[in-house]
DNA sequence: GCCGTTTTCGGCCCGACTGTTTTCAGTCG
């Protein structure tokens, strides 16, 4: 996509801008970096459909800024970038993303020292030059040592199944002292974004000494950053930090919703404050009467009735993000989205008949603990040969193991069952593979004796575009294909997504009843938010699962509830939010 | 540079902290 590039190059000429303290300009493109990252559509489809117009359709995008994207669309580049580019060729990205370093300081470092990348300025913090400077000092040096390294270390951000346990055991922890009132995480935690910066929690309580003393206490932490009334900041082992900050009761609600974010919702938000006449805040909702010189608080206990006071309907901290969630709010039209206890089954598990650790029999314990009505079995097929993938025949041996182990558990055959709504039952299908030609690896007679099947690519992932669509077209042409496995193909951290066209995707996922997968293993979270917001809005079904090859795993089903509540997706979407014999009968 | 049921000019979100200053600029969330 054109999108993300141009973006790229929008930030840049914002912080060049910056530089040269020119007012108003840095923030119009920022803001239409921001718009066309989070654009579906590909821009330059935009403009082939509807010209220079069409651009200026998209917010923050006027006359300026869409006859540069043309320039990029032509010649691959812009010609304003390059000239700020080619008068202070630094790179911006790396620099700013150091801790403290923002486009001022990049100036002075490079006019100064010839300062253009991290190396550069970890060979000049460490010579000492630094502190030397005007307006610079041996702190800002020292703390842009430590700011690199940390960079070096984590790489800014981690995924939000490695950050949220954590969480919730010091919340777990905190919460055992007596003189804590209330508690709640916030910021992009709290939004369940798919990776984290850092940590923040937010207390009431009627001791904060005793609590600031224990919370900088608890094992684990390398680091006390600072140590204050209303702010402790602790490094965890792990290498995120977490913000412990103190509130008084009255201003819970408000410091809530300012910390949850996201920056841009809040943004929103405060605007509609001031054209009702009100100021919001961290310390609150207010009043501001007599040409601003009088304010009277009005809200700020809770988030709702911070929300209330404006005019809008309570969102899900899921959905703040300034994607359309205020206009809906504002006209009681937000989605009901779908909760956390919705799910009644999880079907993309690994076996110890693969490459997965447990036996069916114990994660369906598992199952059955977690409160679940069924539990999908899908394990590899024989193209896998590392994963041990099933073939014909081992497939037909499981059937017979899963008719034993569902007779054990007392109840009946799952054709059976499906009739009597029985309490659980395992379900037999398997995750193929889609190869090369869009063909599955497992003949049409022993797909038709499962319950289901998942297929996915897991070979030859850097096909161009349109052959991987085909690929994938095809293979959900397949009479027996019900669920197509992390659609995209991304890794979190480490791969970038298959080369696909997610619409002509979608338009087959419609035509052909195929399910898309909403995978929740922590690395994948497959389809991504976005994404699962265009299904939705395309008409077509999801299913949300674990891709657990361990039983601990099952517990990621969280993680992917939670980016499919992001989606704004609802009960209707989710097939697996069904009741069972509804789910049974969508399936093929 | 963008935007507009206060429209084509005059606005553009808010506050704290840090480190450098001697009253404030830069950065962050």
């Amino acid at each position: 996509m054109n999108n993300q590039e141009i973006a790229k190059i929008f930030y840049e000429i914002a912080l060049y801008l910056e530089m040269q303290d020119v007012a108003f300009k840095p923030q119009a493109y920022e803001r239409a970096a921001l718009n066309l990252e989070t654009l579906s559509e590909d821009i330059e489809e935009i403009y082939k459909k509807g010209g220079l117009k069409a651009l200026e359709e998209i917010p923050g995008i006027g006359k300026n800024m869409s006859e540069k994207i043309v320039e990029y669309l032509k010649t691959g580049k812009i010609k304003e970038h390059q000239a700020l580019r080619k008068k202070m060729p630094v790179n911006l990205e790396e620099l700013t993303s150091v801790e403290g370093i923002g486009p001022k300081m990049v100036r002075d470092l490079y006019k100064n020292l010839k300062i253009k990348n991290l190396q550069d300025l970890e060979k000049a913090a460490k010579a000492g030059k630094i502190r030397k400077l005007p307006n610079f000092g041996l702190k800002t040096e020292q703390n842009i040592l430590e700011g690199i390294a940390f960079l070096k270390r984590s790489k800014g951000r981690f995924l939000l199944g490695e950050i949220l346990p954590i969480v919730y055991e010091i919340i777990d922890k905190l919460k055992s002292l007596k003189e804590i009132k209330e508690i709640t995480e916030a910021g992009s935690v709290r939004r369940r974004k798919e990776t984290i910066g850092d940590v923040d929690i937010l207390i009431t309580t009627s001791n904060p000494k005793k609590v600031i003393d224990y919370f900088v206490s608890m094992p684990g932490i390398v680091k006390i950053w600072g140590k204050g009334p209303t702010k402790t900041s602790i490094r965890l082992r792990e290498g995120f930090d977490v913000d412990l900050r103190v509130l008084p009761e009255k201003q819970f609600g408000s410091a809530l919703q300012y910390f949850t974010g996201s920056k841009e919702h809040n943004i929103v938000l405060r605007k509609i404050a001031m054209d009702k006449g009100l100021k919001l805040s961290e310390y609150g909702l207010f009043k501001v009467t007599r040409g601003k010189r009088q304010e009277t608080w009005i809200a700020g206990k809770t988030e709702k009735e911070v929300y209330k006071a404006l005019g809008l309907d309570y969102p899900e901290p899921e959905l703040r993000e300034n994607q359309g969630e205020i206009e809906a709010a504002l006209k009681n039209k937000l989605p009901k989205i779908i909760g956390y206890k919705d799910i009644l089954g999880d079907l993309h598990i690994q076996s110890d008949w693969n490459g997965g650790e447990n036996s069916i029999e114990e994660l369906s314990e598992v199952a059955q603990k977690m409160g679940y009505q069924y539990l999908g079995i899908s394990d590899h097929t024989k193209f896998l040969r590392i994963e041990h993938g099933l073939n014909e025949k081992q497939l037909a041996q499981q059937r017979k193991e899963i008719d034993k182990l569902n007779s054990k558990f007392k109840i009946d055959p799952p054709e059976i069952l499906r009739k009597q709504n029985s309490k659980f039952m395992i379900l037999q299908g398997c995750e193929a593979n889609i190869l090369a030609d869009g063909s599955i690896d497992i003949k049409d007679d022993s797909l038709e004796k499962l319950d289901y099947v998942i297929a996915g690519v897991h070979s030859q992932m850097k096909m161009p575009k349109e052959k991987m669509t085909k690929r994938i077209i095809k293979a959900m042409k397949n009479p027996h294909l019900d669920i197509l496995s992390h659609p995209t193909g991304r890794i979190l951290k480490r791969r970038e997504e298959y080369q696909i066209d997610f619409d002509k995707i979608l338009r087959a996922a419609k035509e052909t009843k195929t399910i898309l997968e909403i995978n929740s293993f922590p690395e994948r979270l497959d389809l991504n938010d976005q994404n699962i917001r265009r299904a939705k809005e395309a008409g077509v079904k999801m299913v949300i699962n674990t891709d657990a090859h361990h039983k601990d795993h099952l517990r990621f089903m969280e993680y992917g509830i939670a980016q499919a509540r992001r989606g704004w997706a609802e009960k209707k979407d989710i097939i697996n939010c069904w009741p069972v014999e509804k789910m049974l009968k969508m399936l093929k």
